[in-house]
DNA sequence: AGCACGCCGACT
DNA sequence: GTCGGCGTGCTC
């Protein structure tokens, strides 16, 4: 493209404001640069520019007209696609104070890892008419081109048929739609259930496989009218042409929350996203969030029938065999089911185990965040490894009486230790934790014990425990008898009634009262603040920084971390007065972690 | 994040 | 007298 004659005989120079790719609060506002003749970059693209000396990627977020004087020019366009427009800019700035991030933290979240390219993607032959589908009130709003309010779908089966019922309209109208599931395996799974009904539109993006494979089903969803992309949380940065409607299937999950900083939510941008960029939003779940029921209106699905099947309670203060895991009917059911051929989830909660070094002794701790909980070699808390002692610097460990491994040895001395295995071994009987029950089926769970995720010292666990449960015992489908057993010692605890009526509704609801008069999410605010490293007089800069925009608790020692805990009713101005506290500490040389809507707490 | 510029120890 | 250590701070 030559030089514009307009623009010259006004003496204006195209000028863009450019957010490099730089880990920094200091640079969220952008820097100015003259775009070169010849170079197209408008909002949302990304560019090569000098900065400080050297040349780096940033994104486009705003443009002008103006005396370029002494700006420095744009080097280069990288990639032919934007990665958003002024509306999902919008959104990710609202993130950026949200989650207390550098924006560009949040623009590479949205951005592919490879450059994007529309070339890279050929348009496929026209797909087919799904208007045989049967439609439900959600797709005709949809097909009308209408924006629905807020659903919150609650229901135990699988959810490709009621997505692909409320999409199929708005596909063959060139319109798109969004799925995010919590994890790879039931991104893939419902991905392979949805092409099954609707042909070539879906598009699979799960956040595994390589840079190329991920860029391309970026740009696939970025360009492609009328496709249904399927990913796990990382989607839901995606732009996608045309959105309709997106669809947050398991919106209670752990995975739906990152897990390093920022600690972003599926569930919290697809709903910020859906208000400014005006598309439905579905919040799909077995068990739905008490957030969930604040923002929409619940649907059953099916609208007959229970989530989950018939559970038997058994209190354990009225068996004997005080000190065993399993009681006298969790042992019979175990044996009747090995005989009708019934296989079996011992499920239990105490997948993290403490280790002691084989050598000193010494109880294992994570280098990185000092946590003694271990999953395999992983911290259960920062998910990272360490691989030797702190103390002695030994690598090898033993295990200190593993939840599962009791569990396991327990059944074995009932059925048979060649009937017991770990999830996917094949055998009658399978020892499983929370991790284990994506895409897994059965015929009998057996909760081995409830109480103790009921009574996890967090505001959210008695919701968490309902959910946790309701999918140990989902993992044995619907039908006739009894599809779950359970242990508990207060067997009329609400969580334990909820599973018996199969009504996570009403519990949540309830809950959620609760959690709103201790002033904890959805009725308040919280936001935790972890520091690793020394920074004298810190909670005074806190305290004078927070001023009475929120409450701040603590701190707290453990492990070589000093946590803060904000709370309040809206924390918007302390999010952005943190900024500034933890930027400072930052330059100084600390470690910073900040969970913005905690679950862990 | 880089890469500057900053001010104090051992070397041709 | 210089080369160079990596501690703060800025980057259109």
């Amino acid at each position: 493209m030559g030089p514009d004659p307009r623009r010259a005989s006004l003496q204006l120079t195209r000028i863009v404001r450019v957010v490099p790719n730089v880990p920094s609060f200091s640079v969220d506002d952008g820097f100015a640069y003259v775009v070169p003749d010849g170079i197209e970059a408008g909002v949302g693209s990304i560019v090569r520019v000098p900065l400080g000396g050297r040349r780096v990627k940033g994104w486009v977020v705003a443009e002008s007209g103006g005396d370029g004087g002494a700006l420095k020019s744009v080097l280069s366009r990288s990639g032919d696609l934007p990665v958003f427009d002024a509306r999902f800019l919008d959104v990710m700035r609202w993130a950026a104070v949200r989650y207390v991030a550098p924006l560009a933290a949040v623009l590479a979240k949205a951005t592919p890892p490879n450059l994007p390219r529309a070339r890279s993607w050929k348009d496929r032959a026209p797909v087919g008419d799904l208007s045989d589908m049967p439609s439900c009130d959600l797709g005709m709003a949809l097909a009308a081109g209408k924006r629905p309010s807020t659903e919150v779908w609650v229901g135990g089966g699988s959810w490709a048929t009621p997505i692909a019922s409320s999409v199929a309209a708005a596909l063959t109208a060139g319109r798109s739609g969004l799925v995010v599931a919590p994890t790879v395996v039931e991104s893939e799974r419902l991905a392979r259930d949805l092409t099954a009904v609707l042909g070539d539109r879906v598009v699979s993006a799960p956040s595994a496989g390589t840079g190329a494979q991920h860029t391309k089903a970026w740009v696939e969803a970025a360009t492609r009218a009328g496709c249904l992309v399927v990913g796990t949380r990382a989607a839901a940065f995606w732009p996608v042409r045309d959105l309709a409607v997106a669809f947050v299937v398991g919106e209670g999950r752990r995975g739906m929350k990152d897990k390093s900083t920022p600690t972003t939510h599926a569930r919290e941008i697809l709903l910020k996203r859906a208000q400014m960029q005006r598309f439905g939003l579905v919040l799909c779940s077995l068990v739905p969030t008490a957030e969930a029921l604040s923002l929409g209106t619940v649907h059953r699905i099916p609208a007959a029938g229970r989530p989950w099947g018939q559970v038997e309670i058994v209190d354990r203060r009225a068996e004997d065999g005080e000190g065993s895991l399993l009681g006298p009917t969790a042992r019979a059911a175990l044996r009747a089911a090995l005989t009708a051929d019934t296989s079996v989830l011992l499920f239990t909660h105490r997948r993290a185990t403490a280790q002691r070094c084989a050598r000193c002794k010494a109880l294992r701790r994570c280098g990185h965040c000092g946590s003694g909980a271990f999953e395999v070699g992983i911290c259960v808390r920062c998910e990272r490894r360490s691989e030797e002692c702190s103390e002695c610097g030994f690598a090898r460990f033993e295990m200190m009486g593993s939840g599962a491994s009791r569990v396991a040895a327990e059944a074995g001395r009932v059925v048979g230790r060649s009937n017991v295995g770990a999830v996917g071994s094949g055998l009658p009987v399978l020892v499983g934790t929370e991790r284990d029950l994506p895409g897994l089926e059965v015929g009998l769970t057996i909760v081995v014990d409830a109480d103790g995720p009921i009574l996890a010292p967090t505001y959210r666990a008695p919701e968490d425990a309902l959910r946790l449960m309701a999918r140990a015992i989902a993992a044995a489908g619907l039908g006739r008898g009894r599809r779950g057993l359970l242990q508990t010692s207060d067997p009329a605890h609400p969580v334990i009634d909820a599973i018996r009526r199969a009504d996570p509704i009403t519990f949540v609801r309830r809950d959620s009262t609760r959690r709103a008069a201790a002033g904890f999410p959805p009725g308040g605010e919280v936001l935790v603040l972890e520091v690793e490293g020394a920074v004298p007089d810190a909670g005074e800069q806190l305290e004078e920084a927070i001023g009475d925009r929120a409450e701040v608790l603590g701190p707290a020692d453990g492990g070589g971390r000093t946590r803060w805990l904000l709370q309040g009713q809206d924390l918007t101005a302390a999010r952005i007065a943190v900024r500034a506290v933890v930027s400072r500490w930052r330059e100084g040389g600390a470690r910073v972690r900040i969970d913005a809507d905690p679950v862990d707490l």
